[in-house]
Formats: C-alpha cells, sequence, structure tokens
DNA sequence: TTCATCTACAACCATTTGGTTGTACGTTAG
DNA sequence: CTAACGTACAACCAAATGGTTGTAGATGAA
C-alpha cells in the first residue's frame, strides 16, 4: 500500500510518458482493455517500430507492463503510476493551500478574528 | 468549474513542464510564495539563462505568470493549471475503472456474449 | 516444413531540449 | 549621471526525442 519511494527520477518518467498526445491515447485504448502492439500500432498514422517506442517509453514510466500471449505482447496499464502522478499534483496543491492558510493567518493575526478563507475555495 | 477546453497541445506543454525536477521544484518554491527570476536563479546550480528558459517552459504551460515590480519579474503560480493536469489523470482512472465495471457485467453475462470487437473503427 | 505474423532492435536522421556564454536594455541606487 | 542589478534574447553545443527503414528471431498456422 505504501506507494513505493517516489524518486525525482520516477517522477520525470512519468510525467514525460504523459506528455505525448500518441502515448496518453495509448494509455487510453489499453485501459480500457489490453491490446497487442500490433492492434495499437494499426491506430495510429505511424510505423509499428514507432509504436513500439511509445510503449517501452511508457512501460519505463511504471504505467504499462507487457505480458506475453503467443506470438504476441499485450500492453497492460498500471493504475498504481497515475496514481502516483496524481499524488505528485497533490503535494503540489496542499503546498498551495498551505500558503493560502499560512496568508490568512497573517491577515487575521488576531486569532478570534480569524474567519478564513478569502474566496479561495476549493474545487475538485 | 468548467475548465476551458483542455486541447492536446496544452496537456503536452503541462505535462512536458511537469516532467523535469528542476521546474517542478521551481514550482514548490513559487507556490509558497512569489520569487524573482533572479532569486530563484540562485538556487540551483546553473546559470540564470538556464533558470529563466525553465521559468519559460512553465509560463507557456500555463503553470506560472510573470509579474513585473520594479526591476524584478516575479514568478507567480496558477494552481488553475495543476487542476487541468488532475483532471488529465482523472479521466484516465475514470476510463480504468469503467473497464472494470463493464469487466464484472461481463463475467455476471452468458459467456458466449463475451466478444471482442477485432476492428473497432477508428480514424484521424 | 514453410509461410505469415508479431516482436525486438540497430542504424540513421531531423528536431527539440537543456545547458552554456555573451550582449543589450530598462530600472533602481548612490 | 553612473554603476549595479535584473531581465531578455541570440548564438552555440551536446544529448535526447520522435520518427524512419531494415534485419533478424520467435511463434502459430497450413
Amino acid at each position: 500500500m505504501v506507494v513505493d519511494e517516489v524518486t525525482d527520477g520516477s517522477l520525470d518518467r512519468l510525467f514525460h510518458a504523459l506528455a505525448d498526445t500518441t502515448r496518453r491515447d495509448i494509455l487510453r485504448r489499453c485501459v480500457q482493455g489490453e491490446l497487442s502492439v500490433s492492434r495499437l500500432a494499426e491506430a495510429y498514422p505511424m510505423s509499428f517500430a514507432a509504436v513500439q517506442k511509445h510503449v517501452t517509453v511508457l512501460e519505463r514510466a511504471g504505467l504499462v507492463t507487457k505480458q506475453r500471449r503467443g506470438r504476441e505482447q499485450l500492453v497492460l496499464t498500471e493504475p498504481e503510476a497515475v496514481a502516483r502522478a496524481r499524488q505528485a499534483l497533490d503535494e503540489l496543491e496542499a503546498l498551495w493551500r498551505g500558503r493560502v492558510e499560512r496568508m490568512s493567518h497573517l491577515l487575521a493575526q488576531d486569532p478570534r478574528t480569524a474567519d478564513h478563507d478569502p474566496q479561495e475555495g476549493q474545487d475538485r
């Protein structure tokens, strides 16, 4: 359950893998059901080798794994990797909320009048 | 509420901007309080120009904006951009959950109806 | 076996990235 | 005014990216 040690390098690879339209689309397709690399490649206007490289990038980022089935290689998504990316974004937002909170503290030096929240509410 | 039209290109820029340790660190620093580019540059073992370029990448991704104060340029974070990235990840997770749900459906059904579509018509 | 399919990977190429240095310009402090 | 500071931007470079083609190895089908 412990999301094992998110290093800088792993986050670099994660976000880099997500930073390409084709790769995000591959993820969307595979997240709905495993596909072989060949089947995937049929969907894009590029060579099989190019799609293969994209899958490799996703794989090194931990976003997918491959599993042999006969002569095919099925691409399986790893939802936990998405969770790791989200965790990094959450951390940023937490910092931001922290700042807002500190600012509120400064604005309301007297704890008794510390009704907080100057309009910067939450999204979700 | 409506997060204005997330295009492929904007997501590319967003995730690309996040795919670098230095840039994520810049975000963390700026999210806690605005800093000038010079002050930021003091924190990293690289030239001022390099940091300037990183800030430009963050800016084109919509993650920060710059605001002049005298001769300084303050870097301000834009939390909504982080929210856009999160939305993209949420969408992926939703697809994944959807698959699980469909799989449960299939398991509850007659096995003979469980056919896979060989060529889902998609084009470009 | 023979043949078609799926995958792996090398070699190559153009473009982008991430860094550097150098120069120029606006602004603030003395 | 002059000097120092903060910024902008160009030119350059090595390395990584994203694509190509070609070749070769496994595997399944006939």
